[in-house]
Parts: C-alpha cells; structure tokens; sequence
DNA sequence: CAGTGGATGCTCT
DNA sequence: GAGCATCCACTGT
C-alpha cells in the first residue's frame, strides 16, 4: 500500500522533491496516475513565476508548502504545480505528464478524445484530463479531491532541461520517468 | 515527421 | 502593449 505524501515531504528543497514525485500517483476526485514528467522552479529561477516577488497570479507559491498553485496559461490553459519549501519561499514544482489509470473514461470525456497518450501529456492537457481549474488555486494537496500516494519503488529517472520557456531554459530542471510514453516531449539523447 | 501560426485572456511593464 | 511554464490544426516533405 501507499502512503499519502504528507506536507513534509513537500517542506523540502524543490530540487529533491521534483524527482521524488516521479512515479507518485496523482488522483483528482478519483481520476489520474502515476507522474512521469515535472519540472522544478526555485526561489532564484528567472523563469518562475515568483521570480520578481509576490502578486495577485502567485500568491499561492508563497503560500505554505503542501498545497496547489494553479494558474493559466497563454489564456486558454490550466497548468498545476505543488508548491514546495517553507512558506513565504515561493518554489513549485510543474506537473507536465502523467500516464492515465485511474478513470480514464472520465479522462476521455474531458479531452475529447480516446488516444491514451494525449489524455495528459502536457501541463493544460493534464489539467484538462483531471478537470483541475483556477478554483484548486491554493488548495491543499491531502485533502478531496486530491490525492497524492508515495512510489512504492524507486523508478529510474532522466534529467533534461525545461519545455517552453525563454529565461533561464539550459538548466537541467526537468524530470522524466525512463521510458515511458507518456511523457509530453521526448528526453534528448545524451 | 517537422515546422509554423492562430486562439485566447490575463499578468506585468 | 508585450509576453507568455500551451495546444491544435494545418502545411510541406
């Protein structure tokens, strides 16, 4: 059995949380899997949200850590992110793929369509699949509908740098579980 | 397959 | 007014 990951495991450095995640199963009301794709941003990250203080978009990563920031993205999407470290540190972790388990003909509903590898591959896609919206913004992470359950084995793990940002976009903060289809984009060969 | 561009709305300069 | 932590449709090989 799994144990739920307690805010403890997220009062940590967002650089040994993030590869930690991977492999955490993640359910919505019910509906999701295990995480196969994430990415770190810390207090002192150009390319994070928090970067330049606290405003009205990011409070939540300010915020305590064990809990979601939920923003949207380029006006359409919703990416999820769990906020790590001490309160008033601002780092969060992306979630950017998971593979669909649990629920998945709810998944399907959502999406629009059938094809398991474009269920949740992708920040939005996933928030989609999961019908996570601005409304988790600052919610806690150990309470409905959230559920977040510890690996119960150490999975390999490759490193790569981030997806989709201009600023600080060579450091090697992106997390990805070996093999695995479900990742949004493929790891580049060493 | 790779590359391009539009949608769409909000945040911050 | 610029710039997005994205996705999808559409083009051309």
């Amino acid at each position: 059995m799994s144990d739920v990951l307690s805010t403890a495991f997220f009062a940590r450095s967002v650089h040994a949380v993030a590869p930690d995640l991977i492999g955490a199963t993640l359910l919505v009301d019910g509906v999701g899997g295990p995480l196969v794709e994430v990415e770190a941003y810390d207090p002192t990250d150009p390319a994070s949200h928090a970067f330049r203080g606290r405003t009205a978009r990011n409070g939540a990563m300010f915020g305590p850590p064990g809990h979601a920031y939920v923003y949207r993205s380029y006006g359409v999407h919703w990416c999820l992110n769990l906020v790590c470290e001490e309160e008033g540190t601002a780092a969060a972790v992306l979630l950017r793929a998971l593979e669909p388990v649990h629920g998945i003909e709810r998944m399907r509903a959502r999406r629009g369509l059938d094809e398991p590898r474009l269920l949740a591959s992708g920040p939005g896609r996933l928030c989609q699949a999961l019908g996570v919206t601005g409304a988790d913004d600052g919610a806690p992470l150990d309470r409905p509908p959230f559920v977040l359950l510890a690996r119960t084995n150490v999975p390999e793990i490759r490193v790569a740098p981030r997806i989709g940002i201009t600023r600080a976009a060579d450091l090697p903060w992106r997390y990805v579980l070996a093999g695995s289809r479900y990742v949004s984009r493929a790891v580049p060969r060493a």
